[in-house]
DNA sequence: ATAAAATGTCAAATAGTTTTTACATTTACC
DNA sequence: GGTAAATGTAAAAACTATTTGACATTTTAT
């Protein structure tokens, strides 16, 4: 799985932590799943996809 | 959240069974999504779309 | 060059998802 | 009415996501 939240981030100029508080998770979750480190639970990527003004199917990339 | 899971896979007649074989996961967990057991993790809600010939953003329904 | 802000990372704990096995109930059909 | 297929459900184990606290590194701006 890809995002594009790192890129749409910065093009609203808003910081992990500002994300973060937006979403109501931690600031450690949000870099995590920039990093691909997991993916998002369905309702965080719901909620990212709202504070970050698209859709989930946009914002993430699902691969095979 | 919401889902039309139930719907479309009732529309397409298909079993919870056969949902389960091609998204590569447990009958019981189709069932445990339809009936709101709890959410399917991002991977499996893009599985389900494609699935279901929709989108994620289509098939679930986010609730605060 | 320095300070502040932002980001990366780690470990331990908690919470949520999925699997397996198993059995009960309901639905569809002959 | 009987039988098979489909669905509901439950408990334990395995796996995945998230939190918290802490510290290191990088970036931004003065």
């Amino acid at each position: 799985m890809q995002n594009q939240i790192r890129d749409i981030r910065k093009q609203m100029k808003i910081s992990q932590e500002e994300l973060a508080v937006r979403c109501g998770v931690s600031r450690q979750t949000i870099n995590a799943i920039e990093n691909d480190k997991y993916d998002p639970t369905l309702a965080l990527a719901f909620k990212l996809s709202k504070n970050l003004e698209t859709t989930v199917d946009q914002l993430f990339v699902f691969k095979e």
